[in-house]
DNA sequence: CTACTCCTGGCGCCTTAACA
DNA sequence: TGTTAAGGCGCCAGGAGTAG
């Protein structure tokens, strides 16, 4: 019995995918469902009905999976309730005023006209190409020869002349069907984004464009004065840096115009797109490409030596806050990991032991699972890497370790809770096929981890000495649940004592 | 109070090394 | 060869802080 369980599993492919079908929202509900029949009496309104059909108890739908539309995205719904009066035209062209009036007209059969009215543009130093506009097509295809795969688009040459033939646009539109998903419209909306800023500034990365050159301040006169025939293109662009911050570079009429001409172009990539990726809801580029052209002013202005800094000082303070940075955005990803990682493998658990008609231990890991999602990634306790000594036949080595530190306000039961769960996968090799590097040991300290927890927390996941000792405002602030969560005493106790049938430890 | 600024958490994707 | 853990990278977004 437990090796067609495993062949079944194993099936699907490695651990990785296993968790991945963890139905973790479905046994919440469940659990939101169940558990408080022992401790409460029955709720007095049956609230949601949850289906308990079988089709929902395997959806792998996960609760940090919320749905979290991208704030480009305006709801058709509430546009229509709040303000339809006021023009649900404005999405693509009624900011009239800085948009460039060549690109509003949406035609592709402009872009030849455009690019020809871009030759002629004096440029610095990109006089020397002369590439014709008929040609840009076959050179586009000898350019894209890798491309058209990851959607990587080579770099021109650092004095190409400034164009708007986006080869963005080819690109996409050869890009084959999709389902629309509501999950993945701000995953298409930020990568054809992503692509747009990369093409119109060289670059590889969005992050690199602040290092580019700024335009001129002649251009920007011509611009002035010819908004049409000297507007900033799409390709191999230029941003105006001629700010002392932000907000003024921000309000620059050529980065304004560099903005909505993005945003114009978008939008009509969009709207030409066969499938229905991009969504019903209207998206509102010219908000998207202001954030992210936000950014990129900002680093510009970061990079920029500070009054009295060295080059050398400039540079190592980049560095300093680029490695603080990578260090913060380690902690969080390993929390969450951590987070993810036990919740499906209770889940999965459970899973397997409802299967096997193991009513505690589908008790068990309920607890572990609710007590996981409880506390969510804040809850999990922060690792640092060490180095013990080890000795092997006598002899002593090194050994990397993770050092695991303690959340000096978590119940403590909940540690000697975790212990259990990430034993789990190394003793459960019915349910989990480990293939691949060990885990690093994890060696848990006295080092105390003084985040602050999140608010809104039951009662029972909080040490009492921490509660006892905070101040009556500071306890207030803490917004507790109403609602609690049963906790158990973990300390000294083997689960597995009680169903040895069932659980292989061997 | 609103609008703007910007810090920090979140997350998908990738690479690398170790192992079955 | 395929799978895993682990870590890094790059981009994104929530929301706290602050100026007006």
């Amino acid at each position: 019995m437990n090796r067609d369980i495993a062949h079944d599993i194993r099936a699907l492919g490695g651990l990785g995918r296993t968790l991945a079908n963890a139905p973790v929202q479905a046994e919440l509900d469940r659990l939101a469902r169940n558990h408080p029949r022992w401790t409460l009496p029955k709720p007095l309104t049956s609230r949601k009905t949850i289906p308990q059909q079988t089709n929902t108890a395997t959806s792998p739908v996960k609760p940090w999976h919320k749905p979290n539309p991208s704030p480009y995205l305006k709801s058709i719904r509430t546009k229509g309730n709040t303000t339809n009066f006021l023009g649900d035209e404005s999405d693509e062209d009624a900011d009239d005023e800085p948009l460039l009036p060549t690109n509003s007209s949406g035609q592709k059969s402009s872009s030849s006209t455009e690019k020809g009215k871009g030759r002629e543009i004096p440029m610095p130093s990109g006089s020397r190409n002369t590439m014709q506009s008929n040609e840009v097509n076959i050179i586009n295809e000898d350019d894209e020869d890798e491309a058209d795969q990851g959607g990587i688009y080579p770099l021109d040459r650092e004095d190409a002349a400034e164009t708007n033939d986006s080869r963005v646009q080819e690109v996409w539109e050869k890009k084959g069907f999709e389902e629309y998903d509501p999950r993945k419209v701000k995953l298409h909306v930020n990568a054809l984004a992503r692509d747009l800023l990369c093409e119109g500034f060289n670059v590889r990365r969005i992050w690199a464009i602040f290092a580019r050159d700024g335009i001129s301040q002649e251009r920007q006169e011509l611009h002035i004065k010819d908004p049409v025939k000297y507007g900033p293109k799409l390709r191999n662009t230029r941003i105006d840096k001629f700010a002392p911050d932000t907000k003024t570079m921000k309000k620059s009429p050529w980065n304004r115009a560099l903005i909505h001409h993005f945003a114009a172009k978008a939008g009509e990539i969009a709207a030409q797109c066969k499938d229905d990726r991009f969504g019903p809801e209207a998206i509102d580029w010219v908000e998207l490409f202001s954030d992210r052209f936000y950014e990129i002013f900002k680093l510009v202005v970061k990079a920029r030596c500070q009054p009295g800094e060295t080059h050398e000082a400039r540079v190592l303070r980049l560095v300093v806050a680029d490695n603080e940075r990578k260090t913060r955005n380690a902690k969080v990803s390993l929390r969450h990991a951590k987070r993810t990682s036990r919740s499906d493998i209770a889940t999965l658990v459970i899973k397997e032991c409802r299967k096997w008609g193991d009513q505690e231990g589908v008790v068990f890991w309920s607890h572990a699972l609710l007590i996981t999602e409880t506390i969510e990634d804040a809850g999990q306790s922060e690792e640092e890497d060490g180095v013990i000594d080890v000795e092997i036949e006598g002899i002593t080595m090194k050994q990397n370790v993770k050092k695991v530190s303690r959340l000096y306000w978590r119940e403590p039961v909940i540690e000697e809770l975790y212990k259990m769960v990430d034993s789990a996968p190394g003793m459960e090799t019915a349910i989990f096929h480990r293939a691949g590097a060990p885990r690093i040991p994890r060696i848990r300290t006295d080092k105390i981890d003084h985040r602050p927890p999140p608010l809104g927390l039951p009662q029972s996941v909080f040490r009492k000495e921490y509660l006892a000792a905070l101040m009556p405002h500071e306890l207030a602030e803490l917004k507790l649940a109403d609602h609690d969560i049963e906790m158990y005493d973990f300390g000294g106790f083997d689960p597995n004592e009680h169903n040895n049938e069932a659980m292989d430890t061997s």
